[in-house]
DNA sequence: TTTAGGG
DNA sequence: CCCTAAA
């Protein structure tokens, strides 16, 4: 909806399956290829010691199980598997209580980085969630630090004995205080436990469950995880935030907002909040940015700006971990950049901010068995949350001691499957060969992603906790991803494309374009999501992910995608199905990004934009055109252009590629001269005086 | 971060 | 498509 208005030329210009675009920092290659290195190590592990608990569960808890779902993921891993998932498992409980084990055991760093941004971004985008429900954050909303901490205490005895003086400081600053006055002590403090936090990586962060739908905001307060005292005062204090909160930020433009945001919140994304778009101070700043700022002045400025702080305090703080609750909430008070803020926000929207990553698919509960508690974390499953405080009650007496995450992946979702299927070909026939695709995948190396409000951890040494994700937490938030390997070439596709285009001329079936690499690859316009029934799992893309190497796509995606069957709307990563040759060699070169010829109708959208905002405005027209296309950048459409009036200068003999339609061509010389010569007017306006309009 | 161009 | 200088 919102996404139109931008494009509102006539023309839509190019429309691919709408995705969330990932931000743009995230689509940078520099983005990638960190990821790529941070991850390779982690996911299976983590995905491993996941699949093991799911197995675990299933076993002790069979009613438990949750519709096909179960079944899936069982069916998902292989029994020669489980012996190791389940070592897997253990070591994770064992470990809980330390978090540098935890570390050791996932390599969730990613988790970390990501989360905050995730948080902030989707709260801003949409979500009037109060910090509170926030995850992180949630710890500290209550007016109350020392609450937080006392929790802590009481439930990581072992956190407290390390971080000893880090705490006994806190609470220090928490007690008595409240935010103000808090602040300022903990400023102080604030440097300390940040080191201790940087340096330890043992300091708890609060985990709470924010997942909390946004329907039912409140009741994840009751949620919270042993970790967190669930103490119904904290409500209140939250929501007061929130109001505030929103207020804040209403006047953003709110155009930008949405076209840029679209990343992470998305369409889908019902935004609750009346205000308009939540807060989004600056729109166009980028998730790394945020970051930054989150690093450092976030940490290190708080003292001086709280003061000035907006009635808003920021969720964003919250959304740290509790142990940093006292430091956080300074921060808070302090006020902070309203950016952040954006991040903050929870999840429930998430889901529906990927199209794809629904908190159902995707969402991860935590696990019902081992306590017997019920707490889901995915929204849709939170009603029976609403006794959060028994489940509090609960979560607290078994996560004193340990606080194990515990995971239900419901699914996995799969990613660009690409499949070539004759349209005459049965339902069953298809259905194989998505079982084969995936398969094909399975075997190769895999990587899991882990998605944290939709978007992807890249701190793979980050702790759980420091990533948000703790026992009670917002679990709901969370996601795993499965990807190729990086250093092989599988073609995964990460489906920038959200929609079908309409395929308004239908074309033979798909071919797969032959990759540079010799692989064939071809990315599905139109995403749809498969579930595989035999695997079971859910590969999902990670779309923020940077173009990885295996992203491929051809623009023959839209008829691909038909071929596909496709449920309509959904959208497919491509995994080719096609063999693949696995190249794990250099995972660390850069590759290339793949060519992926211009169609028909994105030149069509192209040159409409153009006629429309002239050659010098290639952002511009990438957002009225091109918007959804993720792996359509500024500079590829500007190159593109610069080839269609190459190739409308030349004979139509030496032209290669698929034709263009030379109406199209016209235009682009029609469009081109004359936005030349505009371009020259402007030139003379500006340089002398004399020459005026014209 | 965009734009503009050369490679 | 990539890379980069400039803005």
């Amino acid at each position: 909806m919102v996404l139109h208005k931008r494009l509102d030329y006539g023309f839509n210009g190019y429309q691919v399956p709408y995705t969330p675009r990932a931000t743009r920092s995230a689509r940078k290659r520099c983005s990638f290829k960190k990821r790529a290195e941070d991850n390779q190590m982690c996911a299976f592990d983590l995905l491993a010691s996941v699949a093991g608990k799911l197995l675990l569960e299933k076993q002790r808890t069979p009613s438990s199980s949750n519709t096909s779902t179960d079944e899936d993921q069982s069916a998902v891993i292989k029994d020669t598997e489980k012996k190791e998932m389940r070592d897997e498992n253990k070591q994770l409980k064992v470990e809980t209580c330390d978090q540098g084990s935890w570390d050791r055991g996932f390599f969730v760093s990613e988790l970390v980085s990501r989360a905050y941004d995730q948080k902030c971004s989707l709260k801003e985008s949409s979500c009037q969630q109060d910090d509170a429900h926030f995850g992180f954050a949630s710890v500290i909303t209550t007016s109350d630090c020392s609450e937080g901490f006392g929790d802590q205490k009481l439930v990581n005895g072992k956190t407290k004995n390390e971080m000893g003086t880090l705490a006994s400081k806190v609470e220090v600053g928490h007690s008595g205080y409240r935010e103000n006055a808090e602040c300022k002590v903990q400023a102080e403090t604030k440097k300390f436990i940040k080191d201790e936090l940087h340096m330890t990586g043992k300091v708890q962060f609060g985990t709470r469950a924010d997942g909390c739908s946004l329907e039912d905001p409140m009741a994840w307060d009751g949620k919270p995880p042993a970790l967190v005292s669930s103490d119904s005062s904290a409500k209140a204090p939250l929501c007061g935030d929130h109001s505030l909160r929103s207020s804040f930020p209403t006047n953003r433009d709110y155009v930008n907002l949405v076209s840029r945001d679209d990343d992470e919140n998305s369409s889908g994304c019902t935004h609750p909040n009346t205000t308009k778009k939540s807060f989004r101070p600056a729109p166009r700043i980028g998730d790394r940015r945020i970051r930054k700022i989150l690093a450092s002045k976030y940490w290190k400025v708080a003292p001086k700006l709280k003061d000035a702080t907006l009635p808003n305090t920021n969720g964003e703080l919250k959304t740290v971990y509790r142990n940093r609750n006292s430091y956080y909430k300074s921060i808070r008070s302090e006020r902070n950049y309203p950016i952040k803020k954006r991040r903050l926000f929870n999840c429930s929207s998430v889901s529906n901010y990927d199209g794809r990553i629904s908190s159902e698919d995707i969402c991860v509960s935590p696990e019902r068995g081992i306590n017997g508690d019920v707490s889901t974390l995915c929204p849709k499953m939170q009603e029976a949350s609403g006794a959060s405080s028994s489940v509090a009650g609960s979560h607290t007496s078994f996560q004193s001691r340990d606080s194990h995450v515990k995971l239900r992946i419901k699914s996995f979702r799969v990613p660009e499957l690409f499949i070539e299927v004759p349209e005459t070909a049965t339902v069953g026939s298809l259905k194989r060969r998505v079982v084969e695709a995936v398969n094909a995948i399975l075997g190769g190396g895999l990587r899991v992603g882990v998605l944290l409000q939709g978007k992807k951890v890249k701190d793979d040494n980050k702790t759980l906790l420091q990533t948000g994700i703790s026992h009670g937490n917002q679990l709901d938030a969370l996601g795993f991803s499965l990807e190729p390997n990086n250093s092989q070439t599988l073609p995964l596709c990460h489906g920038e494309s959200p929609f079908m285009l309409p395929c308004n001329t239908p074309q033979p079936l798909t071919r797969y374009p032959p990759t540079p690499g010799g692989v064939h690859q071809s990315t599905c316009d139109a995403t749809t999501e498969l579930h595989v029934a035999n695997v079971g799992s859910f590969i999902e893309s990670d779309h923020d992910s940077a173009p990885s190497p295996t992203d491929l796509s051809n623009d023959k995606c839209t008829k691909d995608s038909k071929a596909l069957v496709a449920v309509p709307a959904m959208s497919v990563e491509a995994l080719a199905v096609v063999p693949v040759h696995r190249k794990s060699k250099r995972s660390e070169i850069v590759q290339r990004r793949i060519r992926r010829p211009f169609s028909v109708a994105e030149v069509e959208a192209l040159v409409q934009a153009v006629e429309k905002l002239g050659t010098g405005r290639w952002r511009d027209v990438k957002l009225r055109a091109f918007d959804n296309a993720k792996h359509r950048t500024y500079v590829d459409l500007k190159d593109k252009w610069k080839t269609l009036v190459h190739t409308a200068r030349i004979s139509p003999q030496q032209r290669r590629g698929e034709p263009v339609p030379q109406e199209l061509l016209d235009r682009v010389l029609t469009a081109h001269a004359y936005w030349s010569q505009q371009q020259a007017k402007q030139q003379l306006k500006h340089q002398p005086e004399t020459c005026l309009l014209l």
